[in-house]
DNA sequence: TCCATTTGTTAACTAAGCATAACATCTGTT
DNA sequence: AACAGATGTTATGCTTAGTTAACAAATGGA
């Protein structure tokens, strides 16, 4: 599989994301507990988390020298523009990527909200756009839409071992196959070593 | 936003994940040492991910007491069946997510292996094998798709400000407005509290 | 065989993110 | 006004995952 891009070293961009998985949710839980509560205090937020207060507090005010999150006059927690940007953009993704899994691959709401609550914060915007523009396309298509989900699930294999299909094909191996398959004998160049 | 899941405290899932992304990369560096050159050693590794060795050999060390890398007589590095499984099935995923990004979703190759670089450890067996059956019907149905994603790629934007379409309507809001739209002025209960 | 180089390991350090626990400071009731 | 309880902060420690730098050991050429 020469495909797959281990080659690169950019493997770390998945590090300096521009909010972590953490980071994400601080933001989200503001945002819910004001819709919900009105307000959102450092114990709020470790409550809706189900983190301790002392970790809370101390991400809650690197956010604020991050400038994602502030406090209203009465000291209660606000997000500032920039968090209320991000908050809702990963909410829309989060959105997305769940219908995606569980209306489109038919996969069970529990899994499908794990998926997505996972992948949320590292959808790129392109893709989110992207994943935006296809969900409207698929569901405006109500009939095209049932043929094909209704395919998807059908006992059919598409692709046999033959491995020719239009999926495989520019893979160059069969992705039908289960990932567990032959384990592929390897040359080892002779080297001396003792062992050990 | 209500239907989004951050009510929850089960967000620390992402953490227990079978394989973090380091590891992930980890396993993937091995087999794709193995393939191109025939063999894998901790330096080698560090290279191809452009870390120190002194991290490459701590982690390996991990990885050997979790039963996920082993060594063959000459000391060279290989996986285990377990390790083997991990690594093929995260490959597995990458080439769903990345064609899937790119092939339906339109996005930017660049863009597309990025994103899928950093979801493919994330994807439930579920959602993998739902995307995979959803690539072949829709990849084997050639013009419906060439439909379906020229239509996702004009103009026309289904859901106007109206609100009304299938994806929206179950939200309760509009997906198409850019996520950043009004502040939601909320209602901030009277506590009493000094500044500072 | 000797020795320089390469390779692997280990120690000490950093940073993110959590935990506990002690302490400080509000809040509101009596 | 005083005190109990709730709330916020700070200190210490853990884990993961990286860094440098020092050291140990294996490799292979002269």
């Amino acid at each position: 599989m020469v495909l797959v891009a281990n080659d690169s070293s950019h493997w770390r961009a998945f590090d300096d994301n521009e909010v972590s998985h953490s980071v994400a949710h601080y933001l989200m839980a503001i945002d819910s507990l004001r819709t919900s509560n009105g307000y959102a205090r450092v114990t709020d937020v470790a409550g809706h988390l189900n983190i301790s207060r002392g970790a809370a507090s101390l991400a809650l005010s690197q956010l604020k020298e991050r400038g994602l999150v502030k406090e209203d006059p009465n000291r209660f927690l606000l997000l500032t523009e920039e968090g209320e940007r991000l908050a809702r953009s990963i909410e829309h993704n989060f959105v997305l990527l769940h219908r995606f899994f569980e209306d489109v691959l038919g996969v069970p709401a529990e899994t499908a909200r794990e998926d997505a609550c996972k992948m949320e914060h590292l959808l790129s915007p392109e893709s989110s756009e992207g994943l935006l523009r296809f969900l409207q396309a698929l569901l405006s298509k109500d009939k095209l839409t049932k043929a094909l989900i209704a395919e998807m699930n059908g006992d059919e294999t598409i692709c046999t071992q033959s491995g020719r299909c239009p999926l495989c094909e520019p893979v160059g191996e069969c992705l039908s196959l289960t990932p567990i398959d032959a384990p592929a004998p390897h040359e080892t160049r002779k080297r001396k070593r003792s062992a050990v």
